[in-house]
DNA sequence: GACCCGAGCTAAATCGTGTTACAACACGAT
DNA sequence: ATCGTGTTGTAACACGATTTAGCTCGGGTC
């Protein structure tokens, strides 16, 4: 009755508090909670007192003493240049199922393609002692942290970080084949801004397939999306399909020798086909337009999308999983890369070329 | 040379270690580092030769020691539905801006409308010392924690809650007012999911701004967004214009007496426009659609739309504001609700109503 | 009787920081 | 000599959990 437990700020119980209460040490009640491997001696029936008293009690362990103790956070940091409508949200998806489900909370960190902030916060978030990281579509090259990376869309071969990457030949070869298939022999290319890891390592898939089926890559029909206009400084859009329209639109200028275009993601595709429309051309019947990512917007815009499927909430969810893998086995071996498998989605955005 | 700071692991630095390579108590070169008031009296030689050890021994301070003694973390947490890709990625633009700019970081947890969620992630972050939540399309009403709430497009008259909502009579007004003027009398709303908060407040605006301009809301033209289309369950497309595709196809088979639809968001409405298409109708030669926050891929899907725009970067940065004021000064006074203007955007999706 | 053993527990150290209470000393004033 | 009063620090505890090392006691073995 004097023994003090009503003059406790309520809702945080100690563990010395649930331990006085149970007339045991706090050893003893630790050992019982973690389920720990020494614990085996202690009989069932002060198990089940412990167990109860502190669901009654409700005692929570408290978070940053557990951490100090066993210097780790359950938590992970994300490092992404935005938060965009098409990819971010559906990795994530496939990464959030995982991290939940393993109890782990995650920090979000938008490096803006800025160089400085790829540096700077990696070293933040190790401050805040995060267990490790996942990169997404970000180079992991000049990354060092004491911990696990996972690294989503990126190719860079370097100690400590795990790549998931797409299978780029499978994935191009799939749509040229496709566009080949359909009689399609000029067609244009729209490479992605350097910025981004996929966007090199798709053009050379490009130009090695090209070469086996035997399309001609012609120079004047290459476009590139303009880097500027993924910033966030734009304010407004930071990554509309405009993109996709501007450096269309400046090629239907120049000339129009083209029967296919083959976009570098799918919100550039619906700019593209926006500019191919506002041109005066139909789409498919004068040019088809292929896409990349299959966002949800694919499948529902006008003409609906064909468009080379990357399994985004899978690369997600694998890559999640790995990183919590390694994090758990910090010893063990780890897959230096692993590769996903794309595939083509067929709508109405393709057709026979016309003669 | 014996002092054995070779033989640590390096890149961890304690306080004791750089009190001892200074020789120095730990608590000196604590007060000194934190600028403690009652290290007034330690000189400046002592204090310069300090800080210089700490910057050269790149000394960082750990995490949750630190957070362990005084419970704050410098860091908020953020409450959503899910990862959609109209509502969360727009708001949390502006979120991030402040946030970052504050030098704050944040949790993401999404609750995917599951009630036991809603109430066990902000008990889980309050754990993890948040300073702050802020609640995006989330009911505040059942969430009692310790430290300040902003609630952005939630309107639970709650203590402790801070409302950042849109000014729903001005909104619906616009819209109802455009299609009026343009000749439409039988028009078909879509109501929005139960769980949204703004489903019902908006709804009650509609009821309110009709009976005002004399439009005549009839039953059998109102239908409703199928809350299951929003949960993570679905699996692959967790808020894809399915939602409005749906509940349009079922309303068009039972009638088509209708020359206007007034849809609950963009991504519905772009389900909707296809539906109609589907059907047969055109838009907007036959049927005007009206959508609802002005989404990215509003301008440019076709036809593009016309849509209430909802400033929701700008209410994200408001919010953001407010939830870091707020922490910075937790007893002065705070608003209950801060209200946003909208702005109705006129593109294709509109037209004169037929005869 | 010495020795070991397992069952059932506990005291105390540890993690790295922040903070309170107090020591040692100098200097001048009484 | 004593007292006050800064100055310049330090020892020790608090935060709350985990973990190591070990204690006690009854019973069995040789």
């Amino acid at each position: 009755m004097a023994k003090g437990k009503s003059l406790n700020p309520p809702g945080h119980v100690n563990l010395r508090m649930l331990a006085e209460h149970l007339g045991l040490s706090q050893t003893t009640v630790s050992l019982v909670l973690n389920n720990s491997p020494s614990a085996k001696s202690i009989p069932p029936e002060t198990r089940q007192r412990v167990m109860e008293a502190a669901e009654r009690l409700n005692y929570r362990p408290n978070y940053f003493a557990r951490s100090l103790r066993q210097s780790r956070s359950m938590s992970v940091g994300v490092l992404a240049p935005d938060l965009s409508e098409g990819y971010f949200t559906r990795v994530m998806n496939g990464v959030v199922q995982e991290l939940t489900a393993a109890h782990y909370f995650y920090f979000t960190a938008c490096h803006d393609w800025k160089k400085e902030l790829i540096e700077q916060y990696p070293r933040m978030l190790v401050e805040r002692a995060v267990d490790g990281f996942l990169l997404l579509n970000t180079p992991a090259d000049q990354i060092q942290v004491p911990v696990p990376v996972v690294a989503i869309s990126a190719h860079s071969q370097v100690e400590n970080v795990t790549n998931i990457v797409l299978d780029h030949h499978a994935a191009v070869e799939q749509a040229l084949k496709h566009l080949h298939g359909l009689g399609h022999r000029r067609i244009a290319f729209m490479r992605g801004p350097k910025a981004i890891p996929d966007s090199e390592f798709r053009w050379e898939a490009i130009q090695q397939v090209s070469r086996e089926i035997g399309i001609k890559v012609d120079a004047n029909n290459v476009i590139r999306i303009d880097a500027e206009g993924w910033s966030m400084k734009t304010g407004y859009h930071p990554m509309a399909p405009e993109i996709g329209y501007k450096p269309m639109k400046a090629l239907l200028e120049k000339h129009r020798d083209f029967t296919a275009v083959f976009c570098f993601n799918d919100i550039a595709a619906i700019g593209a086909i926006r500019a191919l429309k506002d041109a005066g051309f139909s789409v498919p019947q004068d040019v088809s337009v292929v896409g990349f990512d299959d966002i949800q917007s694919a499948a529902f815009s006008t003409p609906s999308l064909t468009t080379v499927r990357q399994p985004l909430m899978e690369m997600g969810k694998r890559g999640a999983q790995v990183l919590l893998d390694r994090i758990a086995n910090r010893d063990k071996e780890y897959p230096g890369e692993i590769t996903m498998e794309p595939e083509l989605v067929v709508r109405e955005s393709t057709a026979a070329a016309r003669a």
